[in-house]
DNA sequence: TATTGACTGATAATGATTATCATTATATCT
DNA sequence: AGATATAATGATAATCATTATCAGTCAATA
């Protein structure tokens, strides 16, 4: 008879349940449906008026990437912007303009799943996106 | 009846031919094997003596991926690696060690050529990396 | 040859991320 | 519970790849 429920959803090692700092990290992320870079997570907090520290924003980010609940992306400025893993978004993102289309739908679930039982490794997600010109950009040449 | 072989390659639009650093740029790209960062690319010309300025080594290399030669991925430490476009190398890469293998083939040449023609854009190339954890670290917990 | 605009390189500025370290919270004992 | 060891936090400083600046140079064209 279980008297904590949560429990179920770890595994049976002593897997650290998250901190309050995490969990506030990983509720602000479940709230947006758009990846969001660390520094304005961490303003986003301080407006909520739930503040943590800078530090702590990043470093919760790395412990919910290593349990497989968060994935991040780099973007055209080199900014990490995170989301939650089940969020499977890709990209047309054009070289000159910068502006980013998403696909509407992955083109590489089967592939994950695949690659998952042959290789020896735990995938948890992936990135894909495709770099080129938009029509616009295309056209000035 | 062309004079200039050389012609042959670009578009009929005022392409402008590459200048010398930008060339230089080039051929390192093609005599590596391996994608590499701006910074070592500066260095290893610094010490062939055929040093150019770093900025021009940045700007050598956007011009060389907006005419669709060169492309880039970010590393593990947030730094681009730069390659040639043909090579089409992906990545297995461990969230914990960050250990990267190779995958012996590109999974998306086909999805591209299909993509291409559906979007009224223009595909330079693609990234495609999958994250996780390899085995040693998954048996770490 | 003079004019014009693009390219270059030295250097400074930027800004996201990481390192440091004293403090605080949490877990593990007796 | 109280004592002790261990991990997490947050303020701040340091790092470092990339970008901006700007004066000087090169290259094309008339
Ligand atoms: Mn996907
Ligand atoms: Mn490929
Ligand atoms: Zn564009
Ligand atoms: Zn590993």
């Amino acid at each position: 008879m279980s008297v904590d429920s949560d429990d179920c959803l770890h595994k049976s090692r002593q897997m650290p349940r998250l901190t309050r700092q995490q969990r506030t990290v990983l509720e602000v992320l479940q709230q947006l449906a758009q990846p969001i870079s660390a520094q304005s997570l961490y303003k986003t907090l301080r407006q909520d008026h739930r503040s943590i520290g800078l530090a702590t924003v990043y470093r919760s980010l790395e412990v919910l990437k290593l349990q497989g609940l968060v994935q991040s992306r780099i973007n055209r400025q080199g900014e990490s912007l995170y989301s939650l893993v089940q969020q499977d978004q890709h990209y047309l993102t054009c070289l000159k303009c910068g502006q980013s289309t998403p696909l509407d739908s992955c083109p590489v679930k089967h592939l994950e799943r695949q690659l998952q039982q042959s290789a020896s490794f735990t995938i948890y997600y992936h990135s894909l996106e495709f770099f080129g010109l938009c029509q616009p950009c295309a056209l000035l040449d």
